[in-house]
DNA sequence: GTCTCCGTTTGGAGCACACAAACAATTTAG
DNA sequence: CTAAATTGTTTGTGTGCTCCAAACGGAGAC
């Protein structure tokens, strides 16, 4: 498909990048800890941390190093260049309201769907999502609200780099079937996850669109599957987020 | 004084980091823009981008590179690690409402203020600063009454490695000035910024202390000279900080 | 007291990195 | 429309940087 030669990479680049992972992953820790994880000597680490100390990227409590509030800084940069951060905390508060349920926002990097924003209504379960946090693409309806407006060769380069993994009977794990109901999400303009991701939940979500092409993102509702039924799952649900998703795309627009 | 040699560091990480600081500056960049910045060859900046990218740290986007939602999340966790985020909010609302200025919260690290949280008042005046930005702490009110419950040698550490830079004829560009200053300012338990920093506004600020020794931040109030005068400036709004920052030492406690 | 575990430093060998130059693909000039 | 000028990307190459192993020094543990 992609004879694609790797592109040279700077292993030492990428020693420090695992650094930060594991850093972020674990909040705080020491040198020694590092280097076992890393499978690298002490004196590598050391020195990986010694010029993230320099740069200030890392801050050092005793023999503890963690991040820096530079991310912080990083972080909210980065949030703001989305531009439409405020519309969709304003959108989905009334939609977490309305609904009860637990309403998201979700828009795709780098294959996977990211989570931008959430906020649970007064019933909501809890997930462990969050925001940041990264999820497959096919088995949420996030992911296939968005991916049902990719042209198909993105979505057969996604399913390439991260394929199609399944998680429980429901899950969609073949890519034929995924394109028919990519197709069927596309003409309907939302998307359903009838369990397939976690057993027990259910979604429905709708993208967010900037013209034609272009896919800014997604809202869904989840609830549990004993609350997610009937008209209220078929016809209710799907009003709501499609219209909160048509409230975001006007609203995007000026700003 | 600090013999301290240095402390050897990996110059291909160096690198990384530039560019990382470079994308965060201008959002968006190409390769010979970096290249030209940060005076290295273009094959350089390309492999360094190419294990960006690889890691996912950042996003291609045509010729442009930016940096990558993964810094959201990064960002996030360091927030959830300062536990005393949702009370510095809460408070700082409250406290916003009542003084009807600018309220800031911030901390140290790395010798420099970090600014946490900012919440207008009404009548609020607009200032550059937000979240993550970086300011001299000898210059501000909310950083001298973090420096004023330092020990006098970590300040001292402090002036060397940052200076007292002069912004107007207030600020106090002498370190035995200063310590003098921070000796009052500790008896007193808060600290005023008398056009210090910049030429017609005023703040008070008071620390945020966990025990004895350790400082979490400082809550300050910053308002137009002609609106901060006799008994609110001097009484009023000190008190009020004080009492803010009261109310987020307690609450630290329990979180 | 010794023993063991840290973090840090050092010396050295191997190869990875940064450069320059060539290449390809666009865009601009004319 | 062509030619020239910029792009981003790739490749080859020498140097000097990185990584490792081992030694050092300090802090607890017992």
């Amino acid at each position: 498909m992609t004879p694609k030669t790797n592109p040279r990479t700077i292993q030492a680049v990428g020693i420090t990048l695992e650094v930060i992972d594991y850093l972020h992953e674990h909040d705080r820790a020491r040198v020694t800890e590092i280097a076992d994880a890393l499978d690298r000597s002490k004196g590598t680490i050391h020195c990986h941390l010694a010029t993230l100390l320099e740069k200030e990227h890392v801050v050092k409590d005793g023999d503890d190093y963690q991040l820096s509030l530079r991310y912080l800084e990083l972080g909210e940069r980065v949030k703001d260049r989305l531009g439409i951060y405020d519309v969709v905390t304003d959108e989905l508060s009334d939609l977490a309201e309305q609904s009860n349920e637990l309403v998201q926002f979700a828009t795709e990097e780098h294959g996977k769907g990211v989570y931008l924003y959430k906020k649970g209504g007064e019933r909501a379960v809890q997930t462990a999502s969050s925001i940041g946090k990264r999820e497959y693409l096919h088995c949420t309806s996030l992911g296939k609200s968005i991916l049902a407006h990719y042209p198909r060769e993105r979505v057969e380069a996604i399913i390439d780099r991260h394929g199609l993994p399944g998680y429980t009977p429901n899950t969609t794990t073949s890519s034929t079937e995924l394109f028919e109901e990519l197709e069927t999400i596309r003409d309907r303009g939302y998307a359903f996850d009838d369990e397939e991701k976690i057993e027990g939940l259910r979604c429905v979500a709708a993208p967010v669109k900037a013209g034609e092409d272009e896919v800014l993102g997604a809202v869904s509702i989840s609830g549990p599957s004993s609350r997610m039924t009937g008209d209220r799952y078929r016809e209710e649900l799907p009003d709501m987020v499609s219209r909160s998703a048509n409230v975001i795309e006007i609203n995007a627009k000026f700003s």
